[in-house]
DNA sequence: TCATAACTTCATTTTTTATGATGTTATGTC
DNA sequence: GACATAACATCATAAAAAATGAAGTTATGA
């Protein structure tokens, strides 16, 4: 590495004006720091590159023009790196890494990505469903850009913006007699049978919260997706504490479902966007804009139950 | 041109490695140069490329891996050029692109020619016939990367090693009277009906060299090429005078010449190598070798009359 | 002959890069 | 839980590289 690319760039310049000095005014520099870069080119590859003519001019040899050719490609691809560089940085174009946690995302994200891909030609977005964790460490060693996850033990190294904060609701089939109440509590729910969400951030979540039904919980079933817990309560197999909701109001299943919020001292669940901090790129932040108006929107109300 | 290849490969090895102590030590550097470095890209890019884990190393983003794949490239491109240029000075291969004025040459050339080309797979030789100025330009502007010329008004930057050095010759159809004689002088020539080669060099040359006879020249034809002439000597319209000898002793038409001495004052044309001087390149020097041993053996006595 | 336009050389200044010393942060061992 | 270790961070300083500017040299052309 013992040329710089500067040097080779001072020296394709002079060699294709045919002039030091014209490519040195050329590159906003004094004649010599030419004349030096050609020597230093020279002394590099141990060859004769140039005729000098001392009061005309320079002239590459066959072996300099030869040489050319190869450096003007090196310094096209420079130009290149730079550009892309530039463009990763600045513009609306490339793929986005995104990890998410959040068990409703279908629900929303394609509202938020709709537009982002539709208006920008150029720009893809990778979705990868990863538990809590996971979103965490794909984000720390590069697999992803951006994540969306629960904002509960997150690692040092991550910034994040909240997007909604998520109060706890209870799910019940629509025949259930408290599912036309406006409003329950904890206790409410004490002797019903439960249908659970059981994975790593929520099952100590709703742990905490079936505490405080003052008596041994019934916990009648648990599954590792939202989908699949909503469309037990539909078949009427329990109910279920849930923090966030599909817009849709009947289970895969084709059962209603209602949701009725649960007034109770647990702290909503925050749903947030985990980002590395630093400069980030233009995409990267054109969809932290989208997701952060989408969610400051009256839409995204209908995903939480209060 | 802010960033060098030095900064973007020490960012490279470090990302990488996931270690800026790593990377330090593989290049020989210490970390503090190549935490620089890494800070300098991403000040270039204005990206945040690597998350920095105090005790435990880095690990590149993905924007960070999106550029380590670009800056890959870069750096291989600019190592293959540092290997093409130490190959285009090292290695017998490649392209030599040879200007020549002599007449004779495809009487000698193959000789010197063939066995480069047969011992070094990956060598080829362009050769282009033209006159002594041509050449010298040729040299000059870098389309030759040698030529073979007579060293006559030989132009300021070229270098030159002496071939042969060709005495002028009598050439007679082989019925001529002065054909069986051992050596000629030009009076001797005096009144018989001459054949003139007609190019930049020669024909002031022999217009030198006829001003010996002491009377006016009976020039009965001139031509612009060496067989021409040789076959007009062949077919009896006059005899020449000339330098080199072309192995064959029949003319293109089939005829038998004889080539005579001539004892003069004239100097002999010295038939050159010429070149640019400094580092020349391996297979420039191994064409100049091989043409050089070629003269120096007695097969090149044969080109000449003396 | 002289003015001009190029290249060369070289001492000096400026900028960039590398070093080395010191501090901080996590890991793992006793 | 103290301590050794292995990383990265910071920063003043040293070393190296690049750029400048001032002569000097060589052709060209008026």
């Amino acid at each position: 590495m013992r040329i710089s690319i500067k040097s080779l760039h001072y020296f394709l310049s002079a060699a294709e004006r045919g002039s030091i000095s014209k490519a040195a005014a050329a590159l906003n520099v004094v004649p010599s720091a030419v004349a030096n870069a050609i020597e230093q080119v020279e002394a590099e590859f141990e060859l004769k590159l140039v005729q000098r003519y001392p009061a005309k001019g320079i002239q590459p040899t066959a072996a300099g023009k030869a040489l050319m050719r190869k450096i003007r490609h090196l310094v096209e691809e420079y130009d290149t790196l730079m550009l892309e560089g530039a463009e990763l940085r600045t513009a609306l174009s490339g793929n986005l890494a995104i990890g998410y946690y959040a068990p409703v995302a279908p629900a929303f994200l394609p509202a938020i990505a709709g537009p982002l891909v539709r208006d920008h030609p150029g720009v893809s977005l990778s979705f990868a469903e990863v538990d809590n964790e996971r979103a965490q460490i794909g984000l720390l060693n590069g697999d992803y850009d951006l994540i969306l996850f629960v904002a509960e033990n997150v690692r040092a190294g991550i910034s994040y913006e909240t997007l909604i904060e998520a109060p706890p609701y209870a799910l019940l089939p629509q025949d259930h007699p408290l599912a036309s109440r406006a409003c329950v509590e904890m206790p409410d729910l004490q002797g019903e049978a439960l249908v659970l969400l059981d994975l790593p951030v929520t099952n100590e979540y709703y742990r905490g919260l079936i505490d405080e039904t003052g008596a041994a919980a019934n916990i009648v079933a648990t599954a590792s997706t939202h989908e699949m817990v909503r469309s037990m309560v539909g078949a009427g197999v329990g109910c279920s504490v849930l923090n966030m909701l599909p817009l849709a109001p009947v289970t895969y299943a084709g059962d209603a479902v209602t949701a009725v919020p649960i007034r109770s001292s647990v702290k909503p669940l925050k749903l947030v966007l985990g980002h590395l901090g630093g400069k980030p790129r233009r995409l990267l932040q054109a969809f932290t804009d989208a997701a952060l108006a989408y969610f400051d929107s009256p839409d995204a109300q209908a995903l939480i139950v209060r």
